[in-house]
DNA sequence: CATTAATCGAGACGGTACGTCTTGTCTTGCA
DNA sequence: TGCAAGACAAGACGTACCGTCTCGATTAATG
């Protein structure tokens, strides 16, 4: 049931944007009753944020062997995540959504920050242990650093991505001290 | 007429939040007749836009004499406007719209994202002819990072912004190949 | 807009049933928003009732020169009215749900009742000026009859409606004292 | 179990009146599953008639000697039947159901039309016998004229029942040609 | 100064989605 | 096995809001 209430929302995500998903729409799609979806998530928001949420541990980021082609590789993640325009969407829309709301952030921060939060940090204690690092930078501006400047040069100046990674890789390692 | 539109709106993103906001009940507030708006702005998204970002050109930032003193006045000036949660809550819900809605892009570009580039363009101009910067860097990228990060850090992450400004201009520094 | 409401209830009452009369096929049938329609009546049933209501004051009876002439003439309008399934289901349906909804009796009365009721008033009046009756007599008890029995016949016992006008008028004439 | 829940409906019907019934309130209330309820009724509907029609044959019709009698007896259950609010309301919500559902009136018909017709029958075979009334009168039209006006008088036209029974018993004596 | 034209506040309108509710069926878990 | 508890699909309800529109009344500009 939860399953295919979430198909039908990243369905319809795709098909229709963010804005035009509709409750009854989702239902329709999933072969549900509205009053099943609404007996599960207490309004619209909550059931895309759970569709999209839950198959976010995709990929896990493979040893590179160094800072930089680890870090290119985590932002060849990041980019093509946020370039995709369903899911950018729907990050923006809840992080809009969010802002107002609360409670939505308790939910989203496991889920979404967590996970990548463990993925940095994984990241540079390698970098740490190979030596081309002297000490843990901070871990919260390299996240902050890394999905809001992506976040930012796709979605709010509107550039590019073709080298997007690449100018993102370098600045994080310039910031890192890193040659 | 426009101001007493612009106050409403701003009086009501206070009092209940981007979300609650209505066009009725901005209409209402500003003692005005709904087409007078819609004669005005296209649709709300815009109205709230102009009501939010009309007075963002305020402040012109003094010269400080070095790249890092510039770097964190404009720091400053960027986390105080996206610390603010009613402005905070625009920028990302207009954000969000925009990226379902490319049309909106077009009219909010010239207001927000080209003011704000004439200012770090000044800024790093500065730099290069005090000769603290050898070349022109990489606008875009530097535009990027300072927005977006902070964006992130306040609006993704939720952390303090009380060294956010510090922490920024070191790291625009940093990753700008200065000392 | 009024009309066209009426009319599409009316439309729809023959088409599909009371039970089945919706008020989202309503809108849609008269070219209608909902809200146009709650702004007007409070809910479904006192849209229905509207709508019915509007054109009772059909046929005004003519003079047949006797109180059983007069009589069978009444007879046949109201054994017409209730046999015909669509009218008769709504009276049923206004009448059951006005005895939990004293509200709706208020805008019952005077449209329905008391227009009935003037026009027996006006049939014994002739009676008794043409010497039929000697005096007036229970206006309430043969409005009660005529209506309640042609509805009982005709809805409870469901019986033919072939020759109730004139045995209704035959029962109301001997009833009355009349020979 | 039939007696819990028909003591529920009963007391909801009390409560809150039949618009406000629900098949739900009523399992709950008698500490029973929504499925042992359409186990033995296939409707709502059914359910309440059943629940409210149980205990109909109480009240045997004494044989007071006269036909006057005997109807005036009658036209007080009748009334006194169609004055309690609840039952009426019921009667007419499944008078109304049934002018659109035909189905029910078949099970409908045998518990309650037939019950009542046969006291009525008695009721004139014994002026019959004791010579009162010359032969049967047509069955159908007194037993239309009891309840119709009883109907009529007490919802339509919302009269007093304080002196209803005696005015019914002495119209349909009239109405028989009865002195 | 008078007349026309534009603009205003007010608010009804068509449309659309929301979240709630109820019905009658189907499932689960306890006795 | 049989029942209470309650999840489920379907679909109507009444509400809220958007963006358009029609209305008089007031103002502005013009002849």
């Amino acid at each position: 049931m939860d399953l295919a209430v979430a198909a039908a929302v990243r369905e319809l995500l795709a098909e229709v944007g963010y804005g035009r998903v509709t409750v009854d729409a989702v239902a329709a799609r999933a072969g549900v009753g509205k009053a099943a979806i609404y007996r599960r998530y207490a309004t619209k928001q909550e059931m895309l944020f759970a569709a999209v949420v839950h198959d976010v541990p995709a990929a896990p980021l493979p040893d590179t062997g160094s800072l930089r082609g680890d870090l290119t590789a985590l932002a060849h993640v990041v980019v093509g995540q946020l370039a995709d325009p369903a899911g950018a969407s729907v990050v923006l829309n809840l992080m809009a959504e969010a802002s107002n709301n609360p409670a939505l952030v308790e939910r989203f921060t496991p889920a979404f920050i967590d996970s990548q939060r463990a993925v940095i940090t994984m990241l540079v204690e390698r970098a740490v242990d190979r030596g081309e690092l002297a000490e843990l930078p901070d871990l919260d501006l390299l996240h902050a650093l890394l999905g809001g400047t992506a976040l930012s040069w796709l979605h709010t100046l509107r550039l590019d991505p073709q080298d997007l990674p690449d100018k993102l890789a370098r600045l994080a390692c310039t910031a890192l001290g890193h040659a």
